[in-house]
DNA sequence: AGACTACCTGCAGAAACGTGCAACATCGCG
DNA sequence: CGCGATGTTGCACGTTTCTGCAGGTAGTCT
């Protein structure tokens, strides 16, 4: 194997897989990983991806349109997906929507919890189908590409049948007046019709969310149980606490 | 050899492998490495090759991409992957089991075509995420760990709203008296639930896969409307001939 | 806090590279 | 036919590049 080939490789697989581990990529081809690491060092000097503990994530969204914002900001979502995985108790039913934090939520979940994860997220199936206590249920439907995930009326009417203690909720933007709001009017109305299939929804909120306005709503803050973020020392966690939502995460301890 | 009648094979060997070793075409042709390498350079002079250290690469990097994927499937996978493509006619809709070789079939597909495609893989719709022209239906229901699919009772309910083309089946075992068999019931019925959605059942069977025999029979012979296989002067091809079993790819031709 | 993994740096052997040179064939011109 | 010019090929040499390993550092998980 060519240097020059093993680098294209390495990008094709960033492209497909979203991500890339220097252990895996060094097994699967038979050599170091120093080489792996050299090539993904060199890749990223050229801005071709971003280096990550453990491996690279893709760089450029021409390349990679959805697996770029899958992990965009890696530490920054930890903290949220941290707090937000133990909303999920052992033994309960929980849905999990799509999308890069909730991406992180599910990976971010003790290995040996049990419980069921209802999601409408191909994505998140992948990241948890090494949790051996862990029932997964997908839900079908037509795929909307940009994200990755099953919405349309057969996704809707599949929902239907769940009933869940809890629904972990991403959005794009989250304002104290505007409420909870996302890209797409088709993924709002399954946000919604998974909303409505659990006792409590949360919505996770990645700093960057914080006081951006999205172009459909998703729902009103009043009809959520809490928002999970680690924004701190914020002026809208403060707005939002004083409007009397229940703030989770590191804000809580602002 | 004439020198300009070896450049054109060395532009030849890019076009199809997409790569090229010094080291090897000049073993291959009884000459230097220095030769090749002077090829090489002139060729790179006029931009018709790019050099990386070993060889050389197409100029144009679509070319390259191409082989790059195509050399991450085992050989013997590819064969099959390449026909079964081809029984995927655009416009049309199909069902994609889930495994290892329907997933090589979902990359093998052109990057340009317009299709359907129904599965209960969330592998496959990864892989198929990149084609833009390609609509995906996903089949939710239970996921079934070890081979990351979903079937249950709720996946075979959900297939009932399908009708498509054909199906291109993922089995472990071809056998001319056991039929088509793999290793899970719950795998089998879903397998056969699919098989009755579409008009056109193809079963794929990469070679190692030939006179095995798996713990759960999916479909008998007579059920399907053909083998995709790569494999040639087998004895287990020969006799699916003679039982009027319809052999396509490689086999094909012995 | 400790164990663990991943990371970077420097180093050494191996492989590939480019350059200069000599040997040989081919061709054009007298 | 003779002779030099031109071009191609292989070899030798020094240089660059790649790769894996060792050792020390930093980041992550428990």
């Amino acid at each position: 194997m060519l240097a020059a080939e093993r680098r294209d490789l390495l990008l094709a697989r960033l492209r497909s897989d979203g991500k890339l581990v220097a252990k895996d990529l060094a097994a699967e081809l038979g050599l170091s990983e120093d080489s792996i690491r050299r090539d993904l060092r060199e890749l990223a000097a050229a801005g071709l991806c971003e280096r990550v503990y453990g491996g690279a994530v893709p760089a450029s969204p021409a390349l990679a349109d959805y697996a770029t914002r899958r992990d965009v900001e890696p530490t920054s979502k930890r903290g949220v997906a941290k707090h937000a995985a133990r909303l999920i108790r052992p033994g309960s039913i929980a849905i999990l929507d799509g999308g890069t934090t909730t991406l992180a939520v599910a990976r971010a979940l003790p290995r040996d919890l049990e419980c069921t994860v209802v999601t409408h997220s191909p994505t998140i199936v992948s990241a948890l189908l090494d949790r051996p206590r862990v029932e997964i249920i997908l839900i079908g439907g037509r795929v909307f590409k940009h994200s990755a995930v099953t919405c349309g009326a057969a996704a809707v009417e599949a929902a239907r049948g769940i009933s869940a203690e809890v629904f972990l909720l991403g959005v794009t933007g989250v304002h104290p007046i505007h409420g909870l709001t996302t890209g797409d009017a088709e993924e709002a109305a399954m946000k919604r019709a998974l909303a409505r299939r659990a006792a409590d929804t949360y919505a996770l909120a990645s700093v960057e969310k914080l006081g951006a306005v999205s172009r459909f709503e998703v729902l009103p803050l009043s009809d959520i149980a809490g928002i999970v973020t680690d924004g701190h020392d914020n002026d809208v966690v403060n707005e939002l606490s004083a409007r009397g939502v229940n703030m989770l995460g590191r804000a809580a301890r602002a």
